[in-house]
DNA sequence: ATTGACAATGAAAATCATTATCAATAATAG
DNA sequence: CTATTATTGATAATGATTTTCATTGTCAAT
């Protein structure tokens, strides 16, 4: 492959590898952040000073679409944004949001177990409400231990 | 108990009982549908015409507050809320959403094996993360049966 | 019944995230 | 290099939610 995956996707998909696509992925590249479209306007704009935002918008909903990025949403008004990693062995993991400061915490633990449960209740769900069950989220929500000791 | 357990915690915490409250607390009572402010909103001027649409915000947003409503974020840019039906054998339950039509089902199979396993690893992430958790989201996201024939 | 303190309300304006429009520009096939 | 189209950025528009502020309702104490 002489090209990172995501950008054989694009191609594959028919769309041009353009700076302002670049910029966004090296952004989403480089942070383990849960970035906001705002968020990643602003870093484009040091490396890039004429990005606009709705070409970042435009960006991170292509990339949503295609595969390349996943787009959350933890009620706080605006989406967050997530580079997929490796898009064979799906580095899937769950959230912890903070309600009061907002911070997101990834984490892969007991995955198997959980993933193990929920394929089998996508399963029985499929079956019983006829859906094609397409992905999952599971959020948990509290307090951090910064926010506790307030 | 003279009343309703939700108008209790309202004078619990310091809160009047109005007519605007009474009416959202109605139109609530009387749907499965998990509707949204503006749906609130023109159910409630059926009963009463004066209310604004601020006040019913205001009032979604008590509601959440003190524990009679819980708000979701199904990812459609705007917010929906459900009454909690009983306080004290909460009648939790997951959610399907159909990424095209955006039905929502409640789902509470296998509730008992997936509530067993949220709170085992509800426990496990405290410790390791030092979280306080509140409460969680699991949403399963996929096409309906109907959207699945277009 | 009247009053005062303060909670609650509604109308309107303001804010914030996201989308639509459209003319200008950049990417690639030939 | 040039033609064809995809892509872009500035701007205006939209939609949901929040803020502001003057008015109204509630309730306990006169
Ligand atoms: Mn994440
Ligand atoms: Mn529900
Ligand atoms: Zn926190
Ligand atoms: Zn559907």
């Amino acid at each position: 492959m002489r090209y990172p995956w995501w950008q054989h996707r694009l191609y594959k998909a028919g769309y041009r590898l353009t700076n302002p696509r670049q910029v966004v992925i090296n952004i989403l590249k480089n942070t383990d952040k849960h970035l906001s479209a705002e968020d990643i306007y602003v870093d484009s704009l040091k490396i890039n000073s004429s990005i606009g935002l709705t070409t970042v918008y435009r960006t991170l909903d292509l990339f949503q679409q295609i595969g390349i990025v996943q787009k959350f949403d933890f009620g706080e008004g605006k989406a967050r944004y997530e580079l997929i990693k490796n898009p064979i062995k799906k580095e899937h993991h769950h959230h912890i949001i903070c309600v009061k400061c907002k911070e997101i915490v990834d984490y892969t633990d007991f995955l198997n177990e959980e993933l193990e449960l929920i394929n089998k209740t996508e399963k029985a769900l499929s079956e019983k409400y006829q859906f094609k069950i397409l992905h999952h989220t599971v959020h948990f929500y509290g307090m951090c231990s910064k926010c506790q000791a307030t």
